[in-house]
DNA sequence: CCATCTCTGTGAAAAAAATCACAAAAAATT
DNA sequence: AATTTTTTGTGATTTTTTTCACAGAGATGG
């Protein structure tokens, strides 16, 4: 068993946490890796390698307790952990992961929304307090917030970002179109394109119609649509 | 130079494509590697091995014109080849994108919504054509609708990939809390959880404290925030 | 127009990740 | 209680991806 755990078996493990969520809700007792991989699209070789990281949890010809397994991730991955975040940027966007109830009651909890326009800002209706913009900094210090969202418009991302990090922000998930930098490298950022989603969607389905991609992903699928 | 591409480098090239698109549109005529590579969060030696699956279109000595490689990307990588879409689910993540201009009037332009609630249908104001979730295997086939968006609740998304599917869709971004499957395998599925991407921040932060991380992404990060 | 300097393109090497294969442990069956 | 079946956990292997290193093509500058 390794205690190192490489960068895509963490990311399969928060999926996998995902998914025990939801079956310890259907109540579902046990699941089998293959069952697993199914579900996430990913052979049952990774799944068992991916969980093995984290030490023995398996019941050997018996599967995964479906708790146990989610508690085992839970605590590996210091998912108990509860972090502060904020949303940067109340247009469309913005608002609608606002008023998103998980983001409101979920272990990583926003509590407090910037935007440069105070109008905006005093039109929502919202129980998460709302600032502007040039209180960023000094607000994220004060409040300990650790997460942020960024959904402002891309001439403003960088800057925003920068102010972020100088509040604190250790993690920013950018929804931005331009990919946002630390310049220290410290502070981890997701930079999520939604429209770029559909490019790559398309480029992959065109190079798979002309057999000049390497592979495309997923495990041995079953049989019919 | 190689004709088969690895997934990873089509979806850094067509990170590689959106930042081209904004170079052009700020003037800038030349760009090297490293500055791509810095820009990108990805190391210049990754940045030239991808651009030459394409072939070679950079200058020795002289780095690689903007316009150039913008087309080079979208010609090899088929963003040429302009593709119907449709949103599937129009709460509150679902209008947002709906009325996101780049789904308007891009090349993978949203040309119908769809949603359960006939009531919702009729509050909301676009230019889109809208139509009730009943009619959406034959609307999507009759519009030749290739990629869709699913932002339904969880319990529905599975329901509605298959109908998509049924119409004939080719590639699906879901943003329901469970990962949606194509029973062939034959359909493209990207997964986005939103929330999830707090959970991933969350564990790589904890991770990296506690020194059990393989490898924390982005390259040679410069000096100060 | 020669020397030098710069940056691409790519085979080779290294690193990382996924897959395999099987021992071993427990459950199920007879 | 012995045998068969099942399924985990993990070293070993294979595949994939990234990084390296440098030849070579062209720019630059005297
Ligand atoms: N809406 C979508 O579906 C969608 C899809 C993909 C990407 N995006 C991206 O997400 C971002 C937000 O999109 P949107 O549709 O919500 O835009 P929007 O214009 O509706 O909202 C942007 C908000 O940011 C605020 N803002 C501007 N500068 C700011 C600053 N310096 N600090 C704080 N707030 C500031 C504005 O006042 C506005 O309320 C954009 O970068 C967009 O490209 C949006
Ligand atoms: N809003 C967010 O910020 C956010 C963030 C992360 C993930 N999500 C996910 O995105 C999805 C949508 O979120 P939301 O906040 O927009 O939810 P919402 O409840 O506001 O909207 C869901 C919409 O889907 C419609 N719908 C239900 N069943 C349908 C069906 N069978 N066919 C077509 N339409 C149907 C409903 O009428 C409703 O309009 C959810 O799965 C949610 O978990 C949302």
């Amino acid at each position: 068993m390794n205690r190192i755990i490489p960068e895509p078996s963490v990311i399969r493990l928060c999926l996998m946490y995902r998914l025990m969520e939801r079956l310890e809700n259907n109540g579902v007792k046990t699941v089998f890796s293959p069952d697993i991989g199914e579900n996430l699209g990913i052979t049952a070789h990774t799944i068992r390698k991916d969980i093995s990281f984290l030490g023995e949890i398996g019941n050997t010809a018996a599967g995964y307790d479906v708790a146990k397994l989610k508690d085992h991730i839970h605590g590996n991955l210091g998912l108990d952990k509860k972090r502060f975040a904020c949303i940067a940027g109340l247009g469309k966007l913005g608002q609608a992961l606002l008023n998103y109830r998980q983001f409101l009651d979920g272990d990583y909890r926003v509590i407090a929304g910037f935007d440069s326009d105070i109008n905006n800002l005093e039109m929502l209706r919202t129980s998460v307090p709302l600032y502007p913009s040039y209180r960023m900094t000094e607000i994220v210090k004060d409040m300990g917030i650790e997460l942020a969202v960024i959904a402002v418009p891309v001439q403003a991302a960088q800057e925003v970002a920068n102010r972020l990090i100088a509040g604190g922000v250790k993690g920013i998930i950018n929804f931005a179109q331009v990919n946002v930098k630390s310049k220290s490298g410290q502070v981890l950022i997701r930079n999520i394109d939604l429209y770029g989603e559909l490019r790559i969607l398309s480029a992959l389905l065109n190079l798979k119609e002309t057999a000049s991609l390497k592979k495309v992903n997923g495990p041995d699928p079953g049989k019919e649509d």
